[in-house]
DNA sequence: CGGAATCCTATATGATACTG
DNA sequence: CAGTATCATATAGGATTCCG
């Protein structure tokens, strides 16, 4: 998962590394149009522990795609927020969720039926 | 995994599931305009096993991206190809080149000097 | 609330050898 | 050539508990 040092063979592998993440390309994609907290994430993103919201979370932050700011009151309160560089990603989360839309549409279909 | 039985809360999260393994992506780009032998594909994706390799382009070609045609003669000739459910994926794979050649232009600059 | 720490298991991945 | 089989390990991921 590190993301420095390793050198890519093509730009697409590059991008994978990078949102490729098990719940990171859907966290991006909620922070799309609006400022997210830990807690409203995590209900969005259930079936993620909060550990591993945590690590996807921080892997993100490290990769200039979202920020992270922590409120210093009681109780606690962070705000994650695409930075602008992860702004830039949005036609690629745009047209994932385009492809995935019309593939599960597929599949409904289908049904899975093998 | 498993594809099947996978129910996402957003499409994001199903396109991911399907490109985003390892050498998913990278696999789908070579194959964009061009049909490929296992060896070829090898070639080009020399980071993989012949294992994970295989492995990758089993899935994909369970989850109907892919084609493989086996020649029945000797030596073996095995070639791989984008179905047509899988040319559609072709708007995907450009952005995400496009938006990782910005990337890598990014960090070659900084250097990762963290 | 927003995590961190610890422990544990499952899965992914790699190395190597072998085969039709 | 195009894999398969086996073994070993690394990493991902989950469950639980605790804390400022």
């Amino acid at each position: 998962m590190k993301t420095c040092s390793s050198s890519y063979t093509c730009p697409v592998e590059a991008t994978i590394h990078l949102i490729g993440g098990k719940y990171k390309a859907v966290i991006l994609w909620h922070l799309r149009n609006q400022v997210l907290r830990f807690s409203e994430l995590h209900r969005l993103v259930p079936k993620a522990t909060t550990k591993m919201l945590t690590q996807q979370l921080r892997e993100l932050e490290s990769d200039g795609l979202i920020s992270r700011t922590v409120y210093p009151v009681v109780p606690p309160k962070t705000e994650y927020a695409l930075t602008e560089f992860g702004q830039t990603l949005l036609p690629v989360l745009e047209s994932l969720c385009d492809w995935g839309t019309i593939y599960l549409e597929k599949i409904s279909d289908a049904d899975c039926s093998f």
